[in-house]
This record gives structure tokens, sequence and C-alpha cells, in this order.
DNA sequence: TCCAGCAGTGCTAACGTTAGCACGAACGCG
DNA sequence: CGCGTTCGTGCTAACGTTAGCACTGCTGGA
């Protein structure tokens, strides 16, 4: 690798000439930087981070923890990220947690003997102690899911509200058996939702347990496929069903499909999250749309912010609208209405 | 920060001791170890990364530098490489091109500053002479496309013979009339693709002009919608189409539903790629499956041997099958048959 | 003419870690 | 008892870059 010296020794000047010439230092002289710079070129010189970093400047890495890439809420926050924190320089690290609260220490470790700048992260259920620890060292932010003991900058969608709108949509129909499958009650995000679901019902003079709920440890398709399996037999089947989780609402309708289910006719069907295939699903599928690019933007606006101006920035914590009810042909009246809306 | 200094003066012992008692020196005793490390772990120490790699030590970083990590290909390769690395104890580097050069470049030149150990990449259609100069510096393999100044070391698709059975399917089918819709011919995998489409058609006996090929420098899903409104009009307009890119295919999927195009009636449709969604289209998309998981495996393998023996691999290139196609309900004789298959 | 000031450059230390070498003490063997 | 060996540890240099300070030569004002 060529470095400064080498320059230096090329041109029979000092490192220092070379790397102020490089940092356009106004006391270099023009022709100097010209013949400095022209060198470095011909050489392929490129800056060594590593070393600058050892003379106490920061890091130009900022890590994006979450729990797996393929999930297209994350993608699509992983990409509205890039785009923001490139433009300023920066770049981007990857960590899937994969919700395992020690495979995010580890990844934890790995940031911060890396000397990132800032992590953004989707906190596992419980974080390990000393991934909290290793958390305070660095500028950080919570995104989606919320978990008190990292701290209160945390930027997420009103859980409760979303949960509470998609419900009282089956509600106002008329449903009155209607079922909720989740994620986990142990994430902050799980116990919200469910709550949100549980006051729509009692907002609607529904008894609590007048559904059926199911929450999985794993919120994945496959889960979702066994648990509409057990939810769809039984004389007081659900007729409307609400989805808690983007991995569940997918195996849902695969399993749906798979069974022939009649939608909206026999079961009604509100999702969470809005893919492409979702609107090509059977009649299409009632949805919770989030607003997840400007969740995404909002986060990397924050965290540039916060990494530019030293003083801990204070703003507890930013909460954003749970965004719209998409309707689509998934939902109607119990009894065999027309549907309440289409794309 | 904590540093070993200060571990070294809280415990009245030299910072070379240390050192070593955290590398687990055999020359140190248990009992120094003991205490280096229980100081170590109370003070919060956390070894500084930067600092060894000025020491020779290389980064334990690779980077993948995709054109979008949105595109479910993409994302699925990153958890694939993500999870292969971490078990090595590598961290991943997310670089985002927008398949465009001077964005790539600029990521090259970031990725080159920081050190990293590795690259992974999907290159643009004509990377910058200066890409190409800074990739040969660094450990690199390029994944799905291919350009010959960037080397031999290549894994990827059979991007010719998925084409070519694509298109088979359709003209043993009967179709005549087949138009295909890919990338730009620019991009390797695009001519490819478009000479697999002709292969096939003139081995099935038609001219090569027999279909209306449609070349967007976007392969973006608008270009799609786009380009279907087109080659549906006209008297002669096509009774099969076939696609080459997963974008397009989400794009001419949705515009085929707005438009109530009958597929496979009206229209037999081969897709390209594989989504959730892709079965739930109307009548199941007929569609090229490519193994992603096992490239994105073999990338990570390969470039994990390469990081860890010095001497320049040599194997020239890895080619994988182009995988199958997967029948579903989107394709069928021109006069009106029965679909050929189904999911 | 002399000195202050400035432009342009060089010298050196420092960042945190590691490795080569050296040092002192204890031990075993002849 | 002397010497070589081993064990455990310390000293120091080096990695590439940057910043503080010092130095040289030149210009301009008194």
């Amino acid at each position: 690798m060529i470095t400064t010296r080498d320059i230096a020794e090329r041109l029979g000047i000092s490192v220092s000439t070379v790397g102020r010439a490089l940092s356009d230092d106004s006391r270099i002289s023009e022709e100097t930087k010209f013949r400095v710079r022209q060198a470095a070129s011909e050489m392929g010189y490129v800056g060594n981070r590593a070393a600058r970093m050892m003379r106490g400047a920061s890091s130009n890495v900022v890590a994006l923890v979450i729990p797996d890439i393929r999930n297209s809420f994350y993608s699509t926050i992983a990409h509205e990220l890039s785009k923001n924190m490139e433009a300023e320089g920066f770049q981007l690290m990857l960590s899937e947690t994969d919700d395992d609260r020690l495979v995010e220490l580890s990844h934890l470790r790995e940031l911060s003997a890396n000397r990132v700048a800032g992590v953004i992260i989707v906190p596992t259920a419980r974080p390990h102690s000393e991934s909290v620890k290793l958390l305070k060292a660095v500028p950080h932010l919570q995104l989606l899911r919320r978990h008190p003991s990292l701290g209160a900058q945390w930027f997420g969608v009103d859980d409760h509200e979303a949960l509470r709108r998609a419900t009282a949509h089956l509600v106002a129909l008329g449903h009155t058996r209607i079922a909720y499958l989740g994620g986990p009650e142990e994430l902050p995000t799980g116990a919200e939702r469910l709550r949100g679901f549980r006051s729509a019902l009692s907002e609607g003079g529904l008894p609590d347990d007048a559904g059926r709920t199911e929450l999985g440890p794993p919120a994945s398709a496959d889960h979702g496929r066994e648990a509409v399996r057990r939810l769809l037999t039984g004389p007081d089947a659900p007729t409307g069903l609400v989805l808690g989780s983007i991995q569940l609402t997918r195996g849902v309708l695969e399993e749906l499909s798979a069974q022939g289910v009649k939608v909206p006719g026999e079961l009604s069907v509100v999702g969470f999250g809005d893919e492409p295939g979702f609107s090509w699903w059977g009649p299409g599928l009632t949805t919770t749309g989030l607003p997840i690019q400007e969740m995404a933007t909002g986060c990397a606006l924050w965290l540039l912010r916060r990494l530019k101006t030293k003083p801990v920035n204070d703003g507890p914590y930013t909460s954003v609208s749970p965004g719209s009810l998409i309707l689509r042909g998934s939902t109607a009246s119990p009894d065999g209405e027309a549907p309440s809306g289409s794309a």
C-alpha cells in the first residue's frame, strides 16, 4: 500500500507537506499541492482511515443492526439510510441479529472494536447487559422496537394506534368474532399491538376475549401458516382476522390460498405492512401501511445531526403516526355484504 | 475510551503485559491473565481495531456492493453472506450503487480508505477505470454480472441458458409471436439473456425478429409498465412474453392486472426470478427460478478461503446452473388450451 | 539597514497496539 | 558452585497520519 511517505520520498519533500497538500492546507503553495496530488493519483494513493482515526478522528461508519435484511421493512430502511448517509460521506455496516440477543451482543462487540461512529438498532426483546454498556458508549438510536435500558432515543410507529385502527375497521363492519395473530408479547411492539387490538375490541363493546389471539415467539411465515390452521377449526371460528407482523402476514396469505378459504366471504383479513405482492393476493389485502421511508429518513437525519454536534442531544424520542389503513378487497361485513373498498 | 494503557496503570504493570494477556500469550502467567481480564471487563475495555490494523493486521470487514438492497435478489444475498461472514468474525459493509458508476466509484474509494479485507460486487455496466484500479488492490469477486476488466473471479448464473429455457417453454407450447422484455444490453447479463432468448427462437425455427424486444436502460418496474402498454397494441401483438429482469417482472405484473389482460388466455407470461408474491399473482406466474442462496453461500465460502490463504487463488470463475423453470399458471398454448402446469 | 511578519516547509511527537529484544529471577544440571 | 535455560515481564520501535512548533528566506515598513 502506498503511503504519504512514499509520495514524499518520490517528490523529495516531507511527509508533513504531503499530508497538508492532500488535506488542502492553506499554507501549502498551489504548485506543491498540484505536484503532490498528481503523484498521489499516479501512484494510486488511498488514505488510511485507520491511521487517521488513531489521531482522534472518528470513523465514517454507521451500523444498522436489524433482525433480518430479507424482511422488506428492513431492506427499505437500509436503503433509505444508506442513501442519506452516503450523501454525507458515511458508510453503512450491516448486522443481522436474527432476533438472538447473543448474536446481537457479538455484533455490538465487533462494532465497538471497529469504533463505528453511530448505531441504529432494532433491539432484540431483552438485550444483554453488556450490549447495553456497549451501546451507551456510542451515539445510538432505537428503531421500531424500544427497550427502556437503551435510552430514550427512539424512532417508531404508534403500534397501539395502528392495530386499534385495523381492528376497529373490522368491528365497524360488524364482526364480533375477531382473531389476532401477532409477534411475541415480550417484544415491546408485540405487546403494544396486542393492546391496540384489545382497545378496539373494548371500544366496540366486545368482550376482551371475543377474539382468539395467538402470539408466536417466532413471528415467522411458518408460524403464520400453522396458526391459521388452528384458528379456522371449530364451530365458533372467527369471521375476522387481524395480523400484527409482516412475516406472519406472508405465511397467513399463503395458507389461506392453499386451503382455499374464501376471503372476504368466510374470513375478513387485515394484514400488517405492505409489499408489492399484497395487492395481488386474492381480492387484494386490506392492510396497515407503515411510513417506513419517512422513519428511515428521520433516523438518518437525527443521527447525522447527532454526529455533527457534540452536545448530547436531548429530544427524548420521536414517535411517528401509524400511517393509514390501506383498504383493498380482503375485508367485508360478516354477513356477506360487498367489500368495503378496493385499491 | 479505555486503552491497554489505562489497564496497565491500574494494575501497575506494563502495556505489553496487558496486550499479551488479552491475546492469551502463553508466556504470561495465568494469574496475571486473570487479573488483566478482570480489570478489562470491569473497565469496559474494547480493543481498538484501527490501532491493530496499523500493525499490519487486516480488517475484519468485507463489503457487498450492489445496485439496490430492496431488490429481493440482493437482500437474500446480503443475508446469506452476512450469516457466513459473521460466523468467521467478519462484518459486512453495505454499499448501494443504484447502477451509477460514479456512485460505485465513490463507494469503492471509501471502502479502500477503510481498508476492507474483501469485496463482493455486482458491478455496473462499465465501471470507472479508477474503480478497476481500486478493486485490483483487494481480494474481490464479481457476482451475477461480470465485467472483463475486473478479473475472472465471478459467481453467476448461466443467463443464456436460463432465458433459452424460458423461451423454449413458450415455443414448445406453440407460440410464434413472442416478445422479450429485458434489461439494457450494455449489461453483460442483459446481453446474455437476450442471446438466450434469440437462441431459443432460432432453435424453434422462428425467425430472429419473430418477437418484438424491448430493452430498457432502466430495468425498473415503471419501465416494465410502459413497455407492456406498447407491446400489447397493434394487430400482431405477441401471444407470449418472456421477461429478463425481476424489477421489470414486478412492473409487468402490475400493469397486466391493471389493464385486465387475460393470462394465459390472451398472453402467456414467463417471469424472471421468484418472490412470494409471484405465486399469488393472477393464475400464478411461471418464472425462472435462480439459485441465489447457493450462489451467495458459494461467494461467501470462496471469499473466506481467499482471505485465509495468501496465495492468489486461481480458479478463473465459477458459473452456476440457471436453476429450473418454475411452472405455474401463466403460460398456455396460444390457441387456448389448458395451462401447462400449476404450483 | 534592521527587524517584524509572513509564506512555505520540515521535524517531531502522539494516537493504541503489537512484536522483537532484553532483562532479572528462579531452577536444574554437571 | 557456576552456568545455561526457562519463565515472566518490561522497554522500545513501528505502523500511517496529523498538529504543534521551529526554521528558513523573503518582503515591507520604520
